[in-house]
DNA sequence: CGTCAGATTGATATTCATCAAGATCGGTGG
DNA sequence: CCACCGATCTTGATGAATATCAATCTGACG
């Protein structure tokens, strides 16, 4: 079984039982898999990609361009997110998807994806259903840019991250690697890089996050969570009949 | 054929081309229409609906509440729309979906959506597709409210109204009507009301928009374009196999 | 005529972006 | 080993953008 197959059938695993059928489709999914230098473009606005991709390994994120090249980073995508599974459907992308840090990402070609459709509904639906998690993310993120301080952007952040990477195996007690330059919490964050610096700064004082060498540690989730209001229900991840 | 289906047909249209297997299985759905207020719930924040809701006429919007009362309203619905398709895999709400206007929704139940997965695999991508568009729609919102300047943030929901509206035959020439209060406004956008108002005049000053008594005219499509960098591309306009 | 919702205005405080320097650190060539 | 360099993080100063507060205005309607 490889890796990308793994990971996928992990993540879906946390929204519907999978039958033994389910897994037969899923490991007929041949994936070709490719890797990243950071900073690097996966997808690229405006292609017309023939195959969806899932991130194997490493942080990615999806971006938005303005003409005089400034960006906004509507959402991050980690191991085991089916990131392009929206490709699959769009034919056009309206964005890219880029590589934060360096990536491995798995491949499979829109046609397998099409036939996936006409002959499992149930892993149609749970695939679907990931895409409408997606939406629900970003849901999450336009209401985080629009109305909330940009203490608790980061602190809701923060909370998301340790949340998905958990599911994902990517938690080790309560730290997970964070690689990522201050100027792409900004991007992501809708603030500008100094101001981003001021608030890692501030969060960094309440004590309930330590954040350095690219590793953030939550020291107190529960009150992090408080500090955001963090709501998980928005990830789904509930296995119920889907 | 209902009104629900007509419109559904319409807006898929745009996207693909239906059969005439499409077209019987898009009528064997039964919608159940129900009429909202302004200023309404038509689906609460974690409840777990049993049918997905189209709308019919009128103007809704997803809210995302916060403690302290305020709110953002993450994307804006209009007639054709199926809002609430996103239910139908998620199972428990993440946001509440809210009537601006007074409003006709239609319920499809969810089980004729799950057994359309299993009969229909083309309409199935279809309105896989409908959702992903919403997701691409909100990615779009999360990058103007992130990045673009609140002027160029109205100018671009006027745009994107007027195609999408375009699309489902309601604007009349230049002008559609968008009868909605200015505390809305502001909390689509992300800004308070009082820079709400000013910005509204702003844009009334630049006489690319006319905005009075509930109805936007639009005089100078192709500026207002290029003055908040418009590019129709996130909304999928373009019918192709899917 | 009074009332109410919504739009508008002016004044002020706060938040945030921008600009311009440092500081820090790892890597690299001499 | 050390001086230098570039990338990143940090800091301080300043001004612009935006929120907030408090009126006032307007038009619809009983």
């Amino acid at each position: 079984m490889s890796q990308g197959v793994e990971l996928l059938r992990k993540v879906l695993a946390h929204r519907d039982r999978l039958s033994a059928e389910d897994l037969v489709s899923l490991n007929a999914l041949t994936f070709r898999v490719e890797n990243f230098a950071r900073g690097s473009e996966i997808i690229a606005e405006h292609s017309r990609p023939d195959a969806s991709c899932l991130i194997v390994s490493g942080l990615a994120a999806r971006a938005v361009f303005q003409a005089d090249g400034t960006r906004q980073l509507t959402a991050l995508h980690i191991a085991g997110d089916f990131v392009d599974l929206h490709g699959f459907l769009l034919k056009t992308m309206d964005h890219s998807v880029m590589a934060l840090t360096k990536s491995s990402v798995a491949f499979v070609p829109h046609e397998q994806l099409a036939d996936l459709t006409r002959k499992s509904p149930h892993l149609t639906r749970l695939l679907w259903l990931m895409t409408v998690v997606d939406a629900a993310v970003q849901r999450r993120m336009t209401a985080l840019i629009g109305r909330y301080t940009p203490l608790q952007r980061l602190a809701h952040l923060i909370c998301e991250l340790y949340v998905r990477l958990g599911v994902v195996g990517l938690v080790d007690g309560q730290s997970f690697g964070f690689p990522i330059r201050q100027a792409e919490v900004a991007d992501l964050l809708g603030l500008s890089l100094v101001h981003t610096n001021r608030t890692i700064q501030d969060i960094r004082a309440t004590k309930l996050v330590a954040w350095a060498d690219g590793r953030i540690t939550v020291a107190d989730f529960a009150k992090l969570s408080t500090l955001c209001h963090f709501d998980p229900t928005y990830l789904s991840l509930r296995p119920e009949k889907r």
